[in-house]
DNA sequence: GCCAACGTTGGC
DNA sequence: GCCAACGTTGGC
């Protein structure tokens, strides 16, 4: 099993958005970069535990865990000129953009913000702490998986 | 709202 | 294949 971190934007699709979601269960659409891309298509599999982040608020960091529930297929929203993340260069008879279906699981304990996570060293080698990232979709290492659990426990650094 | 960092595009 | 220009991300 594999662990990983995915971004989103609260005023877009915030964890309480997933949370309100038929089945507790959405697709994680719009992800246009081919790194993330990449990790949907061929990494994430079913069952893989994942961190819901918020980032571009005033609070950013970790708040909750969901689990994926399907692994990588066609991002549809990629083929309609209607939607934000449409693309001209992703056609249905060779997609560009993948997704994958992510179900709650539940809320961390407390928000584990960004600010805290820089703090450890457990954690240096995490691309989220690391200046001027931009991957919305990362994987978490067993060991840094655990820890960041174990930090829910603790009162805010 | 600013801006640094980064990915993508496209001319050459 | 290089690289400048541009657009986006995301912390602050």
């Amino acid at each position: 099993m594999n662990y990983w971190l995915m971004k989103s934007e609260p005023d877009v699709f915030g964890i309480d958005h997933l949370q309100k979601m038929p089945k507790k269960t959405d697709h994680w659409d719009g992800v246009r970069n081919y790194q993330a891309r990449n990790m949907m298509r061929d990494q994430m599999k079913k069952g893989d535990l994942v961190f819901f982040y918020h980032s571009n608020c005033a609070e950013p960091g970790i708040v909750g865990i969901m689990k994926v529930v399907r692994e990588g297929y066609p991002d549809h929203t990629a083929f309609d000129p209607s939607e934000k993340y449409y693309d001209p260069k992703s056609d249905p008879d060779n997609p560009r953009w993948y997704m994958v279906d992510v179900q709650y699981q539940r809320k961390t304990k407390r928000l584990i913000s960004l600010q805290e996570l820089k703090g450890y060293r457990e954690l240096e080698d995490c691309p989220l702490v690391r200046k001027g990232n931009r991957l919305s979709i990362m994987p978490i290492s067993k060991k840094q998986w655990d820890f960041i659990l174990k930090l829910e426990n603790r009162k805010a650094a």
